[in-house]
DNA sequence: CTTGGTTGTGCATACGTATGCATTATTTGT
DNA sequence: ACAAATAATGCATACGTATGCACAACCAAG
């Protein structure tokens, strides 16, 4: 039924190596012959079966992202990944990082992929050691795990967190919240420890009863503003760990009636495309994820490629960006 | 160096035949000998070779979903179908549409894949004959070509493009506006269909300068409000072949100083998340992607299967949804 | 005319799992 | 106690490509 590389080679009268050698370019075959093989193959509509050639290779050029699907950051990370990775001529296939661990495990250790590109284990996750267990070569990107020796490709969170601190403070804010994300993600804390060292640098005190903890989403933004803002000192800003808390946040100050930011401002961080429209506005920190993209897809390379050392990070630079949330507030509310 | 089904074998004292059907649940295999084989392979850190099995099984359980990666809608398409296929053990891997012919070609025909899920064929495309000659199992989803065999899950968008109209005239709109898509998907077609038809049935005309063609993008949006609200009889509501087509009109209202709807009334389509947003509020037309991947898939499993039959073509209804953006006009401008 | 080098092809086998069929051990029926 | 049925396992091979090595043909140099 399949025409296989043994049908081309009898209709070209060749052998079967020859067909193989032929329709991938080896210089070792006249030039006669390729062109020959080649007409054939068309003729009879070949395709090589990727199945066999993956066995035989022991190789799929195929790159697995292990992402978390609900965090709508994945779709921006996956459609500049897929770009980097055809150029490279790799595809791409995706891997929810909610699935049973089981699961997981298998997909991306099964030898079903060349590589791996984590972007959603948290501090504990045991995916980094089994990868590294099976030499299966891995990325951490806009995470990092301490202690496990794979390469990781993160944004300098640190400095962002303490930037929007910064931009708060310019804005002559003193009463501030937080909306953070999970602490076991190096991700939230490395936002919270940048954002909490420059407001204790600036002398400026933390209440904790303004600070929530809670999950990069929507639903985290949107709920936690009511409580915030109900109690007997509210705040005039609130940091949030990333632009999709902010977003949460913002609708919900407008269900509440409140303006931004006059009545309450509000930071992001990750600088999404939805927080420069005009409608959103929105002041947050950059995070140069083409950058990282590119990076990590490096680095990968080098490990599939059979480079092995240490595990190196790479932490690239963000950027404040001020936009119309974060400005001062004019109730006289403030301290 | 990697272990195989060999070396779980000779560790248990047993042939290679009985460790992978041990492993695989083959009730011929008798209970003591599971359970040492299992051991074993515990013991060893044995994974099966996925590409091995592949090979043999004629079958990856891996389905390629061919999307346009510029259209913010694939983002909720692949998270909703992600867990559908999960739910069945098969895996996605993505394919961009606007990659080189040549390169999908043999991504979704090199056997690398047992199913296709079509989501941003044009009415042109030569993918389905391709997936068709081949004998690969494939599904449209969101869009069909007629004349093609493939099974096809689309919304009922001329109904919808109708029920849009029918908000806009409700709310009093006389003068109205289209910012439509390509005219070379049938999505595109169907939403224009609708929407003219029932403006024509309501004895109302359609102005043909107030009537764009572009892209499902938020530029498209964004980009053609200025110069339909700049002539010499502006309209006061657009119909928006989608969602994000409608906030980048939004977006463009928003700086052109204009207030939606007052000054300009925008109905969108599809119902994406964001459109539920306090602060968007936009009045859309419902569209049950989940629904719509849920008998995608199930085509494409019966297909998987090995049904064979005519290519049938499955229509989702739509409902409107009535938010903030459609209301009537307050400047008198109207006729 | 011989030797050594080059060029183009074929042979044989590896990749690691799944599975049809034959084989042996065990149980059942009479 | 013997034939027949059943249960458990091993043997051999298929899946379709890539590739190391041997081999044949041809050519140039001595």
């Amino acid at each position: 039924m399949k025409v296989t590389s043994f049908d081309v080679a009898k209709a070209a009268g060749v052998s079967q190596s020859t067909v193989s050698r032929a329709l991938r370019g080896d210089p070792s075959i006249g030039a006669e012959t390729v062109r020959r093989v080649a007409a054939v193959a068309a003729e009879l509509d070949y395709v090589p079966s990727e199945r066999a050639r993956d066995l035989s290779t022991r190789s799929t050029r195929r790159i697995a992202m292990v992402v978390d699907l609900d965090n709508p950051l994945w779709a921006l990370l996956v459609r500049r990944l897929y770009d980097q990775l055809a150029e490279r001529d790799y595809r791409l296939t995706l891997v929810a990082g909610h699935g049973d661990t089981q699961n997981i495990e298998s997909q991306v250790a099964g030898g079903g992929v060349d590589g791996v590109i984590l972007s959603t284990v948290s501090l504990d996750s045991s995916l980094p050691a089994l990868l590294r267990r099976r030499g299966v070569p891995a990325v951490l990107l806009h995470r990092y795990v301490e202690g496990t020796e794979l390469d990781s490709c993160v944004a300098d969170n640190r400095a962002g967190g303490a930037a929007a601190a910064r931009m708060l403070l310019r804005a002559g804010h003193r009463r501030i919240g937080a909306l953070l994300g999970p602490a076991t993600t190096s991700t939230g804390r490395d936002r919270e420890a940048g954002f909490r060292g420059l407001l204790a640098e600036a002398g400026v005190e933390l209440d904790e009863t303004l600070v929530r903890y809670g999950r990069f989403d929507f639903d985290h933004g949107r709920e936690s503003v009511p409580a915030l803002m109900e109690g007997a000192a509210p705040p005039t800003a609130l940091f949030c760990a990333n632009d999709i808390i902010a977003l949460g946040a913002m609708n919900s100050a407008h269900e509440l009636g409140l303006r931004v930011p006059g009545d309450l401002a509000v930071i992001g961080f990750d600088d999404l495309e939805q927080a420069a429209w005009p409608t959103v506005a929105l002041s947050t920190v950059h995070v140069p994820f083409d950058d990282m993209l590119h990076s990590a897809v490096t680095l990968l390379g080098e490990r599939i490629g059979g480079w092995s050392g240490a595990g190196r990070l790479v932490i690239h630079p963000v950027t404040p960006v001020e936009r119309g949330t974060h400005g001062p507030n004019d109730t006289g509310r403030s301290v």
